[in-house]
DNA sequence: CATGAATGAGCGTTCATTCAT
DNA sequence: GATGAATGAACGCTCATTCAT
């Protein structure tokens, strides 16, 4: 998916080891196709964002876990995050597709509300304290990609200037 | 430009009230009317941001202008905020324009740089910073243009974070 | 091919029966189709020419043979001549294609050697030779095409033609 | 007109030092333009050619001549020369202009056909024995232009075989 | 008459999608 | 189901021609 949403199904296809004509098996549209791996790439941030959870530790440790977890997965895939980034901004996903990958993104976004709920924020509305810290963690991770050098600090200044804001 | 980048040329040309040759005695292909689009939306946002700004006021009044002018400027102008994002992510940009869009925005870099110099983000590095703190108010804008009812409302709570995070 | 290199591609691909967009899977450009072309109907030529070849004959009347089937094939053939003669003289062949509708020619080229090394152009350089008698065997051609009535005819004094001048 | 039929009016005009629009002021279309083009060149290459005509010398000096100044023409000339040829072979021109070109040859011609008269080919038709002359003479000059270091013996050449299948 | 910006039909080429095998 | 050649609509761009100045 390196070369954007640009790219020709055929070379799709062959990138992914199918003929071209087989994609078309699996998926009815491109775009369909385009929404199925939004949530696929989705899920497997979040996935890897929360594994290993310590699900007792307070809520400052645990996001820190998330944290250290999300950015690890940034770093590691550059190409997948393009690629939501691109599809998060296209026309071509489907208000259902969106709405699967916001659920997808649950498990985080609960934690964020517990953050939310204990600190400053806490009357903001829930939907725009995440909004404000997944800007934050993806503005962070924007940066630890382009300077990987200095990955691990810039994680470090993200997090507590996101704790700053809401914790 | 409701379209997106991928609107033929006919129909850019059709709503901008000329023929679809006329297009190309303007601009060489359609990345360079993109570029020059890109950087016009980003000058004309910028300039808005900054009108009447109260220069010998402090950093914190200052700064909470921008914000007013800045958050007014997307809820009035939708479009021109979703060309931005939509270019800002595409590949058609040339490398000068991306520059030049930068230095557009030079004004309210400065001053989020003697925000920075002056609070706990001062060991940080400068362009993380800025990054943080356009990050916050591109999502505190998108909040906005998508609930316009209680667009005052996060305007203040989006100030009121970002100045915890940085001020 | 009756159009000249004008012609649209839709134009060539619906004569050849398949669609526009089918032309592409074929030749990578129009050029490209063009610089297939032009090899296919010079060698297409160049073997009317030799067929049946005396080769033990003398060389007058291997000549004579082949000068028969080339101005035979002319006249059956105006369109692909004609083709030939646009393809010639255009800049969109690439030397290689050159090179290669040259090399198809060799056989006739052969022959046009050997009548040289014998006669009043001994002294003169090869290629020289050979261009002569090809304007000559063209222009005859040319003359026999627009008038076949008397084709026979002026192919003889072509031939004679030619070889009071090298034979 | 170094670049071929394909040259914009455009540019054709810049080369002329007109404006593009100035071109439809004194032709009505691209193809008409051409055709008073290709009069202009054929009168100019005819016209050089029989400069200093010696009216009174014998056959073969009059040729000898005309072909001295024409080979010359076309070796300092090779730009008009390409333009002619590929003008000739478009299908641009109008009958008409083909004719009045062929008019602005009738110099030239005049001396083929008494050349024509007294030698071996009287017997043929006076057209077609034009046509074979002008192969040679055009097949001639295409060399000397390519190679132009050897252009006076490839010349000398030339008219010597001409000679012999003609004079 | 000269100009050059504007026009829009037309071109070469791409590519999502289909379908016979 | 899988394939990949074939399809044709659609695109970015060119350029002969027009026309207001």
């Amino acid at each position: 998916m390196k070369q954007g949403l640009g790219a020709p199904t055929a070379l799709i296809a062959r990138q992914a080891g199918v003929a071209n004509g087989s994609l078309f098996t699996y998926f009815d549209t491109k775009a369909e196709l385009f929404s199925q791996l939004f949530l696929e790439l989705k899920t497997q941030m979040a996935s890897a964002a929360l594994e290993g959870l310590p699900g007792h530790a307070d809520l400052r440790a645990q996001f820190a876990h998330v944290w250290s977890n999300w950015t690890r997965w940034a770093v590691r895939n550059p190409d997948e995050r393009r690629a939501l980034a691109l599809l998060g901004v296209s026309d071509e996903l489907t208000p259902a597709s969106r709405a699967a990958a916001h659920q997808a993104m649950s498990g985080i976004a609960g934690l964020m509300e517990r953050i939310r709920a204990n600190g400053p924020m806490r009357e903001a509305p829930l939907a725009f304290v995440g909004v404000l810290m997944n800007s934050l963690a993806e503005a962070t991770m924007d940066f630890m990609v382009q300077d990987p050098a200095h990955a691990e600090h810039h994680a470090e200044l993200g997090f507590a200037a996101l704790w700053r804001m809401v914790g």
